[in-house]
DNA sequence: AGCTAGGTACGTAATTTAACGTACATTCGT
DNA sequence: ACGAATGTACGTTAAATTACGTACCTAGCT
């Protein structure tokens, strides 16, 4: 299933900005900075397990089609990642310094990123 | 009238992001971004004429009660201006970087800003 | 084959958002 | 003092968002 992601140049400015403009979002895409693919599941574990599998779905899609995030089925995982090449092509510096000031904000939970400089 | 700017950390990333996922916002956003102020009105036209007055201070509240715009009252009318060296303060280089990402996508309409190389 | 884990799809409800018209307040100009 | 300009406030409506529960599908395990 996993519906489309938008390519490079369909992603638009108001999408990206209005996904990442609610928390869990915000929250999820710090998350996926680390780098690399992380399981669903594994990600809803870090943002309290208090979200419904339902819901957690609905934020997957909204950061997919806004184009922040890539989703593979991988087995019965599915893995999602930050498509940070792909927003840095098409906005430079936006993605860091969108995460640059999350991460000022709100530390990200269970992990220890740090803030730049 | 002219409801309450919120101080420069009670401002949220949250609600900076989701005002500006909004395309008239973030087109207003980008005429501020001239610098200045600029009436409510002067604004007004240069999205197109096509907005009603009430509609267009929903999106005034919206925007400076997430801390991105200031508004003031100077005689009959309301000046608007970006809170650039307050948002700047709290996420550096934030702003800019959406304001650039924004022109790369649409040009500001009825002016000639120019992007930052 | 049957079972379980990991997600998605669908339907639903509550809240928020966006947009508008109308009425009102304030201020400038006459 | 009066009238027009400039916005805000309020009430309403339509649509989008957020969140869940339940049902279902697929892949891996036994």
């Amino acid at each position: 299933m996993i519906g489309r992601h938008p390519t490079t140049d369909q992603i638009r400015m108001e999408n990206v900005l209005s996904a990442l403009g609610n928390p869990i979002r915000l929250i999820i895409a710090q998350v996926l900075a680390e780098g690399g693919e992380h399981a669903c599941g594994a990600v809803g574990l870090q943002l309290g397990a208090d979200i419904s599998k339902s819901t957690l779905t609905h934020h997957w899609r909204v950061l997919r089609d806004s184009g922040v995030i890539r989703q593979r089925p991988a087995g019965r995982e599915t893995l999602l990642s930050l498509r940070r090449e792909d927003l840095d092509a098409r906005y430079p510096g936006l993605l860091d310094s969108i995460l640059d000031a999350a991460a000022e904000e709100n530390p990200v939970p269970h992990s220890s990123r740090q803030a730049a400089s």
